[in-house]
DNA sequence: ATAATAGTGTCTGTGAGACATTATACC
DNA sequence: GGTATAATGTCTCACAGACACTATTAT
């Protein structure tokens, strides 16, 4: 280091607003926080960045180690948090970030044994949660609305190979609306480069098979499907 | 503080990325570095966050202290950049931010008696700029982009009274693509709560006089004015 | 009058939403 | 057949883009 030794220091660490659809409910994963600071409080999983890693490799690795998520389909960085006061041990600066994950079961927790859990958003919103993580899990739902309508990420938070079906579900659960599912078939499979059709039909289902759709390239779709005003 | 005294330490920084539209071209605020790391070079203006003050406020203090900007229309985070080596001298975290401002003439250099000059966002990111700045610039500018779409920002980039054409001229830079004056009329105009006419008319012009107008309160704009596809 | 810019009207194509209709499975 | 869900077709309305046209100023 060449920072002569008064200037200002900080702790930075990385938090995680992980959300997912599970049967049918928006969700969002929670981590118990065990000894010290807010001890037994709700809290986003994360933690400490290491000296040598970058900001969404922290990420990962707090996710992992907490809550044993591996590997989400999509982790971008969402804001920082850096008001003073909002850590009582010192001046802490989060870089929240937002992940997507498709439907993986109960969290079983992560290797440091604190307990996890997916929570629906809207219960999670109500609980008092640690530090300022109400307003960084009220950020990360807003932006997973908002991309919703122009990128493909609802693909992120289903499988591999998925139906027109399954993407609707999507949509309703995390805008928390009603869709027609017609129009939302020829919206969705009209975009172009958003769903490539695999040629298979999946079973299990109770009326005419539908047809599995893996996502494709396009990183916007377009038009863009609007949430009704 | 209560941290023990080996968790990791970072520096952290706030740098802005300041837009302005001046004479058709969309411009951004850019510091010549004095004595220190990168000496010579052209960055964004920025620097250290204080022991007690929080992001913005900081970012809003960097900005006056390094051009003499103050209070532009609009100044919110963008993202924060902290790949270890960012920075030779440490670990450095840096929350930049996007501020917009109306042309305010030549920058005067703040009272640190740094350089600061507009330079068009073309020049700028053809230069080699301090640091990690070229990256934070392109992703500054793409949010600006995509925010004319449905934000009022462009009237950020207006003084409080402005023309429709005033408007359009805001597109056009910094899209960098004509737009049909008819069209873009009738819907800026008919975007709800997005102009508020003044019924005063503008002098100085060479035709008929256009109509005077404010921002509204609207924080999106709807429908929204799409860039050509 | 002419030029220049502001602002409106009109036409056409695209897409959204409502809803009818057809297709294909299970019971 | 009856029911459930998938997928397509049809109709109407709203809006985007192209562009003709009118309005109001300066020279």
């Amino acid at each position: 280091m060449s920072f002569s030794s008064d200037y200002p220091v900080f702790y930075v660490t990385v938090d995680v607003v992980c959300l997912t659809v599970r049967d049918g409910v928006f969700s969002v994963l929670l981590a118990e926080r065990g000894e010290g600071e807010q001890k037994g409080r709700w809290a986003l999983p994360g933690g400490f960045v290491h000296p040598d890693e970058d900001l969404e490799t922290a990420a990962r690795r707090e996710l992992e180690e907490e809550t044993g998520v591996r590997a989400p389909a999509l982790l971008e960085q969402l804001a920082s948090y850096g008001d003073p006061g909002r850590d009582p041990r010192g001046r802490v600066v989060s870089v929240a970030h937002l992940a997507v994950a498709p439907d993986l079961g109960d969290a079983t927790g992560g290797s440091d044994a604190t307990a996890a859990a997916w929570v629906s958003v809207e219960t999670a919103l109500r609980k008092r949660l640690a530090f300022d993580h109400n307003l960084i899990l009220r950020d990360g739902v807003a932006r997973a609305r908002a991309k919703l309508e122009w990128s493909p990420v609802a693909a992120s938070f289903c499988p591999p190979e998925f139906t027109v079906a399954d993407l609707r579900g999507v949509y309703e659960a995390v805008w928390g609306a009603r869709l027609d599912p017609a129009n939302f078939h020829r919206k969705a499979t009209g975009a172009r480069g958003f769903l490539v059709p695999l040629g298979r039909t999946a079973g299990g289902g109770r009326g005419r098979p539908a047809q599995l759709y893996r996502v494709g390239s396009a990183t916007r779709i377009h038009p863009p499907l609007t949430i009704s005003d």
